[in-house]
DNA sequence: TTGTAAGCGTTATCAG
DNA sequence: CTGATAACGCTTACAA
């Protein structure tokens, strides 16, 4: 027997092909200066050790991780969970790998994690904050000395970032309902705090204000969070007096409890009332009719925040942020239709 | 300026603390014999330095990269999802972090990411790769020389395996539509060869078998993939001239085009069909009546396969590989009710 | 309890 | 084009 009980080692393949330590460390990192003959000796050498790279020590060494890390709220979210199926793909392509850590929107933990991606030394890192506001978490993010990428989050660092135009299609879906003669515009929304949402109540005020109108707050409905139950906040909302015409909505499972409400409320869609989503969810792919939507272009939100990272990784911390909007897209469907023709009221019935 | 350009390491930490390499190690790693005197210098230096741990040069050393390798398709699919964050959240609390990679579905890439792992020198891997029957990903889980929990695959290799019980919740489903006078029950199911799906199918059929029926062909409805649009194929389904009174499917996106081509067909659940779906989405929570489901407690299916993990990173690759079985559950909801006292026809026309 | 010194498996910098 | 050798930053005996 040839090696001890551990793993073969670069040194193991250098003695079994005649050749240097050099050598062989060449051809793993596929430099050209080296021969044929070599390369193939050190190849078969290889093989017959079965020998497997040591990414520690290549990184201990070269200073690089080849990884990057990704910092989202949580991948049970069907956004974060698209997102980085795409960041691991691309980076992928040239051989990085992609760690990625949940923060379940606890402060303490993001700063955890911010730690342990400094200390397993990312060659870079995106990140999206539950906690824009936290302090400590912007100090976190300000300390880091390796190149970050904010996705989606207004903070106040000096650091890469890129944004989501959340209002400008939230607006437009707007100017869509109100020139269709709706007044009475509801937004399911929830009540954190992050720029998503605060973006797209931005848009929704703006899209009233285009046209004169002014945003009542009795038509701002905030669930706890995203991921609560919306059915009886949205049944309340559908039973008011005056019921609104028309609905933006969150995606994913508030959506799915706004349909669900809707159709318990016996009323259809789009005739006794319109709805737009926030993002287009898959399950609601073959409602009809289709749900309007606001959405983004995942892939190009990737790309851009890739480029980003890279160019940051070529040329060093110094430089000014550099920061990208990416649009977003208001896409009309047959979920969206005229107000109806009669005020709408709860029910023929009065209060008895 | 005390420290050169890089980061500061353990040596200027021990300098400025005015102690040996040794002892700032030990305080690293909370070992027990140090003096509380020594331990407050170091931490006082380490704060001072704003050090950071290197995990390369941890690893490479200690021969443990604290860090837990999961290979699972597609994190798009909330099963994944869900357990990925499960397992990252018990990981972390010993200090491990999850490194998760998607494969697609993609042989060659699952044997990539493999060997990525093994070059990470992962601590332990979790794995649910979509080609069970690939006989070069077999070879590559077999060559595996870390510990490794197969996760609900049919795989015959040797080393731990955590098993989805499917066939049982899905045999108790049928027996309790059968029992309501069930005859014709459809089963929409994706052509995919993985373990879920074949068991569930084992499950259909021991239902009917178990009251001396025969599952009949035409009845299995087989999708592309669990990702394709289900909608013309279910609809086709209901139209049939004998069309089924209950229904299994597959959850997730196909189950949200189940019910919508049940609605769209102008058909009422349970009155006129039964459904049953694998896994309870959230999308369908607020729907009424409940869908019964068939599911498997994840929190109890990651403790199992951590166990396993732990169990084997302790004891070491010697010793025979276990097999845990982890049961299904089948949870009655409103979706379920007698079979329709007619007959049911597709129309009372007449074909023209 | 603390200090010393020998690696862990690579890459990088030199000579040759 | 190839070989020797010094790091990289830490853990871990072992010695004091």
């Amino acid at each position: 027997m040839k090696s001890k009980a551990g793993n073969p080692s670069i040194k193991d393949v250098a003695t079994r092909a005649g050749v240097s330590l050099g050598s062989v460390s060449r051809v793993i990192n596929k430099i050209e200066n080296v021969s044929p003959e070599v390369r193939k000796r050190v190849l078969q050498a290889m093989a017959e050790l079965d020998y497997r790279l040591n990414h520690a020590a290549q990184t201990l060494r070269s200073r690089s991780s080849r990884t990057i890390g990704c910092m989202f709220t949580d991948v049970t979210n069907p956004l974060y969970a698209k997102l980085y199926r795409i960041y691991e793909e691309k980076f992928r392509e040239n051989g990085y790998m992609v760690l990625l850590a949940n923060s379940l929107n606890n402060p303490e933990w993001e700063i955890e994690i911010l730690s342990m991606f400094q200390s397993r030394r990312m060659d870079g890192i995106i990140i999206a904050p539950g906690n824009e506001r936290d302090a400590s978490v912007l100090a976190a993010v300000e300390k880091m000395d390796l190149p970050v990428v904010i996705l989606d989050r207004d903070m106040n660092a000096k650091k890469d970032q890129v944004l989501f135009d959340h209002a400008q299609a939230v607006k437009e879906a707007m100017l869509n309902l109100i020139d269709q003669g709706h007044r009475e515009i509801a937004f399911v929304v929830s009540g954190t705090h992050t720029r998503p949402m605060l973006r797209r109540i931005e848009g929704y005020k703006a899209g009233f204000a285009a046209r004169g109108l002014k945003a009542r707050a009795d038509l701002l409905v905030k669930l706890p969070s995203s991921t609560e139950p919306a059915f009886d906040l949205v049944t309340e909302l559908l039973q008011r007096q005056e019921r609104p015409t028309a609905l933006l909505t969150l995606g994913t499972s508030v959506l799915a409890d706004v349909l669900n409400a809707i159709e318990a409320q016996g009323l259809r869609i789009p005739r006794d009332i319109s709805v737009v989503s926030m993002g287009d969810p898959d399950f609601a792919r073959s409602h009809r009719p289709r749900i309007s939507s606001v959405t983004v272009d995942l892939n190009l939100a990737v790309q851009e925040s890739i480029d980003l990272l890279v160019t940051r990784m070529r040329e060093g911390p110094g430089g000014a942020p550099r920061r990208v909007m990416v649009p977003t897209i208001f896409s009309l469907q047959g979920s969206c239709g005229p107000v109806p023709a009669v005020t709408p009221r709860k029910k023929p019935t009065r209060k008895q």
